[in-house]
DNA sequence: GATGAATGAGCATTCATTCAT
DNA sequence: AATGAATGAATGCTCATTCAT
């Protein structure tokens, strides 16, 4: 790598940190271009050689979360369904926890309003999410630890909605709800009760 | 009630109707003082008389709206533990769908959003919902329909999630999900594997 | 009128005054809203109250500018034909020099380019000229001071090119060329060889 | 010449070449460095190695232009003194309507806004255009085939306004008042009266 | 000569809120 | 109570120009 492509690099990243940065601090609404640029150290234009429009610095850093849990996600292959889903659960709202309410209540704003990101054509976060888990248990199906009836689209909204609510329930409690307790018990005792009629 | 006190609640009446008919339409973020005056056919500054700041309107309608569900709630008085809860999700998705999209999104923005009303001292509908459910369960304790021991906070939460999860879903599906088959769903099916063990 | 009427009036013409000098001053590049506002001293966002954009402000001066014109085109009613028209030009051009080289700029900028002003729907200057020539000749015939078969249109689009050449000329030369002057001798000149043919 | 030579003579002609296109569909106001380098395909900084302001591309092309009408000009050198006004005049007129109604809004632009190139130390096209025109009367003159007496320097505004004002007012219409028709009786008609009186 | 990242001044427009009438 | 003119901070975005590589 050439020293310019470094330096391009390095710029990026400092904006995204400090864009990050704010957003945790003082959530969507507060945060602004100049903000921005002044705690990453470069000049106001600078940002819009990176990013297009404001918002896509919100959709880059929320793209970079969901990386993440993407990856836990697949490190799980080896287990049962149960523990599977207990699993995907459990990052899921451990990643919610690390990030922090503010880039939770970005997240879902974002997620629920449709004019966010002008050039965000990517798959939405809930949609991916809604796809993952389908593949999950349809996977389930295939290796045999499902029964072939099972209502795949059913389960997945309610187990999908599951923990939207619990991330939503967290944002509004203003963190005094506690996702991780709850969600625990979800998985031992909501998952077991909604899957037992189709498990094998 | 003389003219003047008369006159008083026709204006402020124009003034919600005006700015509810806008957020249906156009969401929280289209959503200006001047269109709101404009719409109601009163001048900008006679706003300030009825509200402090412009979120208080928003807040106004909304408990308007989660008035109408509690008088819902409270007519189901007759029925059993498990009915109650099924017509109370029914109920609150259907003030869903009939409030549309928009409400509900404003509706989730503002229970995640910590900024949006400065004077809105009012316990948060979230926390409204958490007390009510509580309230039932409890109530079944008492009415021995539930066991002694049943673990109503945590039983509150996972049902209050679902809810809003669902709402949530909904808002994020940009109407696609459909919330009152899942509901539908959800209490005939998960509502009773959850509470089975603490029925009596 | 009220006091409040009256106010309304007086800022209305602060605003204008002060784009007037600036554009007389400085042109219409170097115009913008925070200096008129500033000039003016109002704040930045009361300019929005009079005007819905920058252009509309431009378009109002040179419209008033127009106005005069007229008004002294309506108080030749008495004379013949060749004096009707060399008193035009020479108003024209009176104006021309009164308004100053800035506005004139502006004026054939704003005229030449057509995404200038989005909300002027008004006829512009140009046909505004074109038409009132027109009707000059044409009451002329009716006069009987020309004859019937004078080629009107054909006269017409000689005089305003001549015109609006003049006055292009004189912003080319920076001043330099003395529009009175050529003008005069335009009329006693030319005008005469051109209509000659067709008076009575 | 060596291949760098070369390879610079390339850059600066597609420079010029996107900069034509853009400013014939576009005009000069919607004009930006990043366009042309971007349909030159040549990098933002290439630019000002050619070109010191962004002005100075648009005055070199005119300066093509002008230098094309030139060359017709000179051709004229067998005919008369009034065929030869008449065939500037449409050859003038040819020119603009070959070049389009875009570039001759840039060219009056330009030539009436003085701010617009730094370096340009040119002469103008105006005078250039006056310098010109006084040449061939003066020539006329010397030739016998005008009066010693005749007033070249009004002639020549007479005539140099006619144009412009013919152009200005072509542009003014957006191409509806057709030039070389006007100018054509401008030739026949006008330019004999004016001249009449001198001509030997 | 070519590159393209960096700069930073500049600008139109919006809008919640105040307050004299 | 009603008005609507006035405020002025806030902000996203553009773009000509520079300069290290």
């Amino acid at each position: 790598m050439t020293k310019r492509q470094e330096q391009t690099l390095i710029t990026h990243q400092k904006l995204v940190d400090a864009a990050e940065d704010l957003l945790k601090k003082n959530g969507f609404n507060a945060l602004s271009v100049e903000d921005i640029t002044n705690a990453a150290g470069v000049a106001k234009g600078t940002f819009y050689i990176y990013f297009k429009h404001k918002e896509d610095i919100v959709a880059e850093i929320c793209r970079g979360y969901f990386k993440e849990i993407e990856i836990q996600i697949n490190k799980m292959s080896g287990s049962n369904l149960i523990e599977k889903l207990s699993l995907y659960f459990d990052n899921f709202m451990k990643a919610v926890e690390l990030y922090g309410i503010n880039i939770c209540r970005e997240w879902i704003r974002a997620s629920i309003d449709p004019n966010t990101a002008p050039d965000n054509t990517d798959m939405s976060k809930w949609q991916y999410d809604v796809d993952m888990l389908k593949n999950i248990l349809n996977n389930a199906i295939k290796n045999k630890e499902l029964k072939e009836n099972t209502p795949v689209e059913l389960l997945t909204h309610l187990v999908i909605s599951q923990l939207y609510g619990m991330m939503t329930c967290w944002c509004m409690s203003d963190g005094i709800f506690e996702p991780r307790d709850w969600t625990k018990k979800f998985a031992d005792f909501q998952l077991t009760a909604i899957l037992s009629e189709y498990l094998i």
